[in-house]
DNA sequence: CCATCGCCTTGACGCAGATCAAGCGGGCTT
DNA sequence: AAGCCCGCTTGATCTGCGTCAAGGCGATGG
């Protein structure tokens, strides 16, 4: 376990792929000045813990590579996924010193950070940045809402179906491909992890993987490439409603 | 099933026992004379839907007497709650014309509600009203995360006890009560919308309610009314961190 | 006073997923 | 190239909770 390295390199913000691109974009000049004066980048690499539930946090940040999970852990050990961020997700609590969840890279992450005292400083000035954080956090709720569900009510192989197809969507090459042919991406999660998310153990997520597999709904091509020949089918195994998404 | 009686009066904001209040202590005048225009008041009786999924929603409104659930439901009638508000809370999405989630009163409800459009104007005038609200949302997802790890990791034992000291917690005598003597409430939920809430069964709720009183964890007097003996002895069997709660 | 209905309890049984255990395979170190 | 470790798979067995079924109890209404 390695320090995570830290660098500060003057990019403007617009370089950042990121989602907080969204709120820069509508700000002023001395805004931006602002922002980069107080951001930098922080890597850490799979398995690295980000912090721990407790600990101070004196930054927020934007995920820009990689993956990273907040989890929460019983005293006898039981764990929880609670939230995974991709790149463009927000991390931190504008308000809030300690964390409250344990936050773990999954894979090799990097992070946009900001200061997080100047930042909550630039919240009181800036409406539509609170606005833009607000937008996001009810993402976010609504995620956990679809989450409970998964949790509360679905068969293994119905969040193994879940999960798949989330993942999915995220992908980058996911928007090129849906109905023309074939998705396939790398999964960003252990069977360990996976499993952490789900609410299962690690057997059974293998169990159902393989089943899935078996019945010709996925492909495997090494432990974590997947091939999704025909996404409606893999939907089908989710047990959600198939008409389509409901807009905002 | 009747109508919702609709009424107007022409209460003081500061008159409602409701979150929003705490929004309108730092209003200024004019904007509380908006807020009142657009105001009213609904009533619902128990098991009464107050709005279904897909619907138009051309409110939001705070909970002032009662509590109401949001449930999502399976195609093949597999049913979870994903937020349970009691008085204070916040029910709709000024951005969202559509709910998402059906609404049901859980026992009678009086709601306090705030045209949706006017409203939201009013959000662009009045930051600090969007900054209560993304607090509020925050508090929100917090909960749903403490709600993920109960329907992903905990035994039905452990969610019943858990789902008994949320509601302690939120009762009014339970301010005066801590540490002083016992705790005691009414359920505010049928064994039904208790296995919703949980990710149980009916019958699964109900033997844990009777192995909990076999116990003497609990009193049960009647089938709503809920004696806590001892909360510590209740809390042990949350299967919870017995420390105290983090601050913000 | 009895019939009905909604909500709840309890029992018997089965199964999905947890637990315990063994082994595989690819990448790393030595 | 031998050995090890880590992530993963698979098998055998166990068990907590779901399912199905029968009744209890209190409120409401005829």
């Amino acid at each position: 376990m390695s320090k995570p390295q830290i660098s500060f390199p003057q990019e403007q913000c617009a370089e950042c792929p990121i989602r907080h691109r969204a709120v820069c974009a509508r700000c002023e000049s001395d805004e931006l000045e602002k922002l980069e004066s107080i951001k930098y980048y922080r890597s850490y690499e799979a398995g690295q813990t980000i912090v721990w539930a407790g600990d101070k946090m004196d930054f927020v940040a934007s995920v820009v590579h990689g993956v990273a999970s907040l989890t929460q852990t019983m005293e006898d050990g039981r764990r929880q996924m609670v939230g995974l961020l991709l790149p463009s997700d927000f991390l931190g609590r504008p308000n809030r010193e300690a964390a409250h969840y344990d936050v773990t890279a999954t894979t090799d992450v990097q992070l946009c950070c900001f200061r997080r005292v100047p930042f909550l400083e630039m919240l009181d000035t800036t409406p539509h940045v609170s606005q833009r954080l607000l937008e996001m956090t009810l993402d976010e709720l609504d995620a956990a809402r679809e989450w409970m569900l998964l949790l509360g009510r679905k068969t293994a192989r119905e969040k193994i179906a879940s999960f798949l197809t989330i993942i999915a969507r995220r992908e980058p090459s996911f928007q090129n491909t849906v109905g023309v042919g074939e998705v396939a991406f790398d999964l960003p999660l252990t069977r360990e992890a996976m499993a952490d998310y789900l609410g299962l153990t690690l057997e059974t997520v293998s169990r159902q993987m393989s089943g899935l597999k078996r019945d010709g709904v996925i492909r495997l091509e090494g432990k974590r490439h997947i091939v999704i020949p025909d996404f409606e089918v893999l939907m089908d195994e989710t047990g959600d409603d198939s008409d389509g998404g409901v807009l905002d």
